[in-house]
DNA sequence: GCCGTTTTCGGCCCGACTGTTTTCAGTCG
């Protein structure tokens, strides 16, 4: 599959072309459709040979002549002459915050400046703040960009386990020392994105004044870098921004809906408000003609006055979901309420941090019905894996504790197996009666050919007994890319051997991630476990990522096998 | 360069803030 190849020449495309002076709209058409490709569900080099290229919404006979040219002969000629024309480096150039293709091309021009390096320099020198459009000020922030001192353009995304508690605790601190009304997070976070750019806030209240001096004074401040009336931005000790609009009450809707985004999502509700006679922006929906606005009070007021259903946060990143909205056959998402159980747990008898009874009592709490433990096996040497013997113990254990909690709830005995290296797992086949449950998952060997790796998870699938591969693609997000595989054999195999997927609810791996679980479900029909892979007892709160997972990803109730009730997940098990 | 229930031309999402200006362009989200 070669689409996020394809799809970084089209960037380029975009960037050297909007540096080069292009029409705008025609930059717009490269970077959408950089976008597009980026999110297709299949392989694009497919669609080139079926000529169905321009099937694909923003790509048209230019666009669709341009990738065919790449896939044969690894050139794009227009990206060449641009190439000619504008330096490459010019890119880097642009990264640094405050600076855009106007002005990288304004200090290439008169100063001749390509690099980073050398912006540094000419701005230590003074050079800059003379050019026409330019001045100290400016001067001094590009230095304090570069420096680092203040944010980068790319400053790496982070983790939405670290941004959504940290999004909390500044809601917290604005709920106890200002005077807000109402708030929601909006952006990345609320569609449950793996990864986080920067943490939208937004609030009403009567006295916006101080809400934004309150603001201000966040204790992990680092640097505001906006403040105006209604928006300041500022910057935390870990260097990520935080934005927060204060709106009146009556464009609190449309101003949910507006910072919530996506970007593209937004950009095609208004192409359709604008044909229905409307302008939609973050204070409302007004009528073109009279001006009169009609709507905002509420998000779903954007959406009815589109004629179109509420659309699910996690939903909006323009995937198809709006025409889906427009066919009234959006699908009902699955909820956290609807998790009856874990089905990936670890406790001290691994390297779990707690007990099976604690671990199970916080299961009661949130409200399940069951819990799978999955303590490592032996060959998990750092994890202390178990030995046939002690899981034996451990089923003695969880025995005594389903005997003393009774009817409502039970404890499985599972079992996180290794995908060795030769294809074989912990324990020759028939010791694996013993579980209830057996899950597999690569650990080790993580660096082999894709060959080797496709045979080893392929041959593991194919052992009647095991069911769930866990983390299937064993990446780990902003540490390191998965092992090599070939996702759509997999996701074929999987189809053929009746084995499941996990969607890894650690924020950490969140693996199958949302595109791969919607192919799953879309192409192969597959289903899907959803385990937090918890540590301890706490991580099973991790629940909520792996649910927003499943949600971008389109999955339904249905799709997910811990939403069945005690009693159906028994019959459930037995029945493999 | 794309697109069409205003269809083959003439549009293309919209607003806040900053720094440079003296009415606005550039950048950002």
């Amino acid at each position: 599959m070669r689409n996020k190849e394809v799809s970084q020449k089209f960037y380029e495309l975009a960037s050297l072309a909007e540096l080069a002076g292009e029409n705008p709209f025609k930059v717009n058409a490269y970077a959408r459709a950089a976008r597009t490709i980026e999110n297709l569900p299949g392989p694009i080099e497919d669609l080139a040979r079926d000529g169905k290229l321009t099937e694909i919404r923003g790509i048209g006979s230019g666009i669709a002549k341009k990738i065919v040219q790449y896939l044969e002969t690894g050139k794009i000629e227009k990206l060449e002459e641009f190439k000619s024309k504008v330096p490459f480096s010019l890119l880097e150039m642009e990264k640094v915050s405050g600076l855009g293709p106007k002005g990288a091309m304004a200090l290439y021009k008169h100063l001749g400046i390509k690099t980073v390096e050398g912006l540094k320099k000419a701005a230590l020198d003074g050079k800059i703040r003379s050019l026409p459009g330019f001045g100290l000020k400016k001067e001094e922030n590009i230095l304090k960009a570069i420096q680092g001192l203040r944010k980068k353009k790319e400053e790496k995304r982070v983790s939405i386990g670290l941004a959504l508690p940290l999004a909390e605790t500044i809601v917290d601190f604005l709920k106890r020392n200002s005077p807000i009304e109402r708030f929601q997070i909006c952006g990345s976070i609320r569609r449950m994105k793996e990864t986080v750019g920067d943490i939208d806030i937004l609030v009403t209240s009567k006295e916006s004044e101080k809400v934004m001096k309150t603001f201000a004074e966040v204790p992990m401040l680092k640097d505001v870098l906006v403040s105006g009336e209604t928006k300041t931005s500022i910057l935390t000790n870990e260097n990520i921004q935080v934005d927060l609009r204060v709106v009146e009450p009556l464009s609190f809707g449309a101003a949910i809906q507006y910072f919530t985004g996506s970007k593209q999502h937004n950009i095609k509700l208004r192409e359709l408000a604008i044909k229905k006679g409307y302008k939609i922006n973050e204070y409302g929906v007004f009528e073109v003609k009279s001006g009169k606005k009609v709507g905002g009070e509420r998000e779903e007021d954007v959406y009815d006055l589109l004629g179109l259903p509420w659309i699910p946060p996690e939903m909006r990143e323009d995937r198809g979901e709006i025409e889906s909205a427009m066919a009234n056959d959006l699908p009902i998402l699955i909820e956290s309420s609807d998790i009856k159980g874990d089905t990936h747990v670890h406790t001290r008898y691994s390297d779990g941090a707690n007990t099976i009874e604690e671990v199970a009592k916080k299961a009661m709490e949130l409200g399940y019905e069951y819990i799978v433990i999955t303590d490592h096996a032996r060959a998990l040497g750092v994890a202390s894996g178990l030995s046939i013997e002690e899981y034996k113990r451990e089923g003695r254990e969880i025995a005594e504790l389903n005997k003393k909690f009774g009817d409502g709830f039970r404890i499985f005995l599972g079992v996180e197996l290794n995908i060795l290296s030769n294809g074989s797992v912990d324990f020759p086949e028939e010791a694996l009666d013993l579980f209830d449950i057996c899950t597999a998952g690569v650990h080790t060997g993580l660096t082999q050919s894709k060959d080797k790796m496709m045979k080893r998870i392929k041959n593991v699938m194919r052992m009647k007994k095991i069911k769930i591969i866990v983390h299937p693609t064993g990446r780990v997000i902003g540490e390191r890319e998965g092992y090599d595989v070939d996702l759509e054999e997999l996701l074929e195999e999987a189809k053929n051997t009746g084995t499941m997927f996990e969607i890894n609810a650690n924020p950490k791996r969140l693996d199958l991630n949302d595109i791969n679980a919607l192919r799953a479900k879309k192409m192969y029909g597959l289903r899907f476990s959803i385990g937090t892979d918890a540590h301890s007892k706490e991580g099973l709160a991790d629940m909520k990522y792996g649910i927003g997972i499943a949600r971008r990803a389109w999955l339904t109730k249905n799709d997910v096998i811990n939403t069945l009730s005690l009693r159906e997940f028994e019959k459930f098990i037995k029945s493999w």
